[in-house]
Parts: C-alpha cells; structure tokens; sequence
DNA sequence: TAGATTGTTAATCGATTAACAATC
DNA sequence: TAGATTGTTAATCGATTAACAATC
C-alpha cells in the first residue's frame, strides 16, 4: 500500500469511527467542522484527532478546519470503501445466517458471494438469496472466484481445521467469528470477533461497579 | 468491587484471554504451568503476564510457577463466571436469534431469560425456548424480573429510542451490536460490537499488506 | 542446597495530550 | 489585518518489557 509508513493499530481502530461520524455530519448538512467541534462530538481531544489525520496527510486549512466533505472522501479512500472485497461465509448456522442477511455489509465494499456448510440439509439453499454448498466444493469454488475473505461462522471443534482449509487454497483475509485464537501464516490477516470475551467484560465491568 | 484499586481496561480485556487458555490447559490435564511456558503459547511476555495476574494478587509460587487449577479458578472469580446476570434481547431478527442460539453464554453466567421485539408475526413465538414478547410489555417485564444486560440488536434507526427505553427502567448492562455510540448515563455501562468496523479494519489491513 | 521462577521495581517504549509557530 | 485553527514538535502519561532480589 502506498499509504505513506507505519501507522499504529490504535489509529486504524479508529478510522471506522471518523468514518461513521463524517457520514453523520455529512447526512446533516454540515459544511465544515473543526477539531474542537468534531471532538466535542466524539469524546476524544482535538489533539488526537489532528495527530490521526495527519497520519494520512493535511486534509485541514488553518484558521478554517476540515470541510466535511472532502474529509469524509480522504477516510472513505483510507478506509477503502470504493474497493471492493469478494468474500464467502463458512458455517450456515444462526450467526452465519445473521451475516448473510447483514445488508450493510455490501455498501461498504464486502460482498458475499457464496456460503458453505457440511450439513446436507442445508446444502443446495439459499440465504438472502446466497447459495449454500458443500464444504466437498470449497477448493474449486475459489480455484475459479477469487475470494479475499472467509467469514469463519463454525463450531469451535472445527476452526483449526477449516481456517486451515481456507487459507492453504489461499485466501488472505479471515473474520473469525469463534473464541478460538488462529495461528496461521505471516501473510495471513485474522480480525477476531470473540462475541463471549466482550460478554465477559461487560459482566466484569458490572461488577466492579457493584450492581 | 472489593477487587483492589484500579484495573486498567487493557489488562480487563486481557482476563477472557486468560480464562480461555487456563481451560484449554486443564483440560489437556497440565497440572502446573510458568509465566514463560504460558508466554509462549499465548504469543505475549511472560513479564505481562505476571503484572497481569500481580494486578489482583500472588497466584503464583517462586521457583514453580503457578498451579494450573488454581489459577482457573481465580481468573474464574475475578471474572465472576460463578455469579449470573438475567439478560433479554431487544430485536428478534437475525442478530437477536443468532445470540439467543447461542449456549455458551449460559455456561459462563448469562441467562437469556426474554426476547422483545415491535413485529406481531414475531410476538408470542420463541427462539431456542424463549419466549417473545412485544416491546409494550418490556417496562413491566423489567419491573417484575431484575434485568441486569439488555442485548441490543434493533435496526440502527432505533437504537438510541431503544436504548434510552432500557437505561430508563433501570437496567445498568447494554450490550450493544449498533454500529452507532450511545451517549448514556455514567452508571450504564455499555459494551460495543461494531461488526462493520471490525470488518472496514480487516479490509484495511488486507489492502495495506498489498492483496 | 542449587535451580527455577515469582513478585516487584526500574527502564523503555508508544500513545496521548499540550503547546505553539505557521498560515489561511 | 486580526482571529481562528491547523500541522507539528515537545511533554506527559500509561502500558509494556526488562531486570533482579526474594523465596519456594
């Protein structure tokens, strides 16, 4: 990526916010905001946010701040919005099913072109209109669909063995849906989802405040 | 929480991590384990695991390590998988069926005792032997059940309405799967899953690595 | 006892915040 | 021009890592 150097983690987790708070302002009409004000709206300092986007390049104009709109084309750009990510689900069951559904998803760029699952019953299917095939036929479908991403939506028993299948047939992308971590290659890339860790935390964070 | 002084949110988010591996282990029959041994398989120093655990106490044993068993069941009580909180879901769609679906969150305390949601086709049924119920009902509901964690997973348009309703009859626990923030009272605690955020960051990360 | 490993203090690193000169 | 606000450097803060005395 010619996307200058090394930016941190912290950063990037924060761009979907910028993102969703520029959409906002934009759906508002709002013409120009500056960092104070985007701050304000953000619960975070106008320092960080200024350090954020200068990560990326001067996107504001002093004495001025930030137009609304072009702001939210240089994230939509960083994000990557306008590209487009060929993606399949692996594992039909209730979370799957959830995603397959998730309209969302396509108007950011991800598309879920197919679904698979071992259980015959559900072979031959359809969610939201996405057919469900054999896990028997997951090599050849992306032998001939270059898929990007598998959304990992299994049984905890089977994660090693199915994230091993997707990505020796080469796909680089994993949103791994089961508490279990993933060690898989170097140019493999995992974003986790652990639904029981954040469950957990929140339990936690309930207690510790006495309720 | 007469848990010490002040845990650190990265060392909270940390303890699933801990919970998980320390159950792995004692189930592979292991019965003592080193910071460093357990460094190794969780990919972090052995030095922050010892700050870690020192946070809330000497677990371990100088020149031995720390007893699997044992330390399990601390990082049990810390995260208080022995208490039970009373969860409903709000939104019986796709999202809201997958978690009520979902019996892990039972085994670690959660029960789902109701599901809410407007549409009359879905009232009066059940998901996973859970009864549905109509949205009109939820304040009573509320005041005849403590309620500790409302699941919220309604359409983004309503979330905040939703939300707003849920805090109002004084539950203090939101789990929340809008992608939107909630601006809500210092004593609420709110737990985010921002799926489409997780999903932009993977598509990031895959995109600056190249694919 | 000798070896191993913790608990804990000190050093380092990175991320956040503050400050301000540059400039629109 | 005067006022406002950025871009950027410096200061602070917090989290991670290293080191080692204590001790099992």
């Amino acid at each position: 990526m010619p996307e200058e150097k090394k930016i941190s983690m912290a950063v990037i987790r924060r761009l979907p916010r910028y993102f969703r708070y520029l959409h906002d302002l934009l759906k508002l009409d709002i013409k120009r905001i500056s960092s104070r004000e985007l701050s304000e709206r953000m619960c975070i300092t106008a320092s960080q946010i200024r350090q954020d986007l200068n990560c990326f390049g001067g996107f504001g104009q002093q004495g001025y701040g930030y137009n609304v709109e072009s702001l939210y084309n240089e994230i939509s750009r960083i994000l990557g919005v306008d590209k487009r990510f060929t993606c399949i689900i692996v594992g039909a069951g209730n979370m799957g099913t959830a995603l397959a559904n998730y309209e969302n998803f396509k108007k950011r760029g991800f598309d879920i072109v197919a679904i698979f699952d071992v259980d015959p019953a559900k072979i031959g299917g359809k969610i939201n209109g996405i057919d469900i095939y054999s896990m028997d036929t997951l090599e050849d479908f992306v032998k001939q669909h270059k898929v990007d991403i598998a959304m990992l939506t299994v049984p905890n028993r089977t994660i090693t063995e199915v994230a091993e299948k997707v990505t020796s047939v080469g796909i680089k992308g994993i949103w791994n849906f089961s508490p279990h971590e993933l060690r898989l290659g170097e140019d493999v890339v995992v974003e986790n989802v652990h639904l029981s860790d954040s469950l957990m935390v929140l339990g936690y964070r309930l207690r510790s405040k006495g309720y």
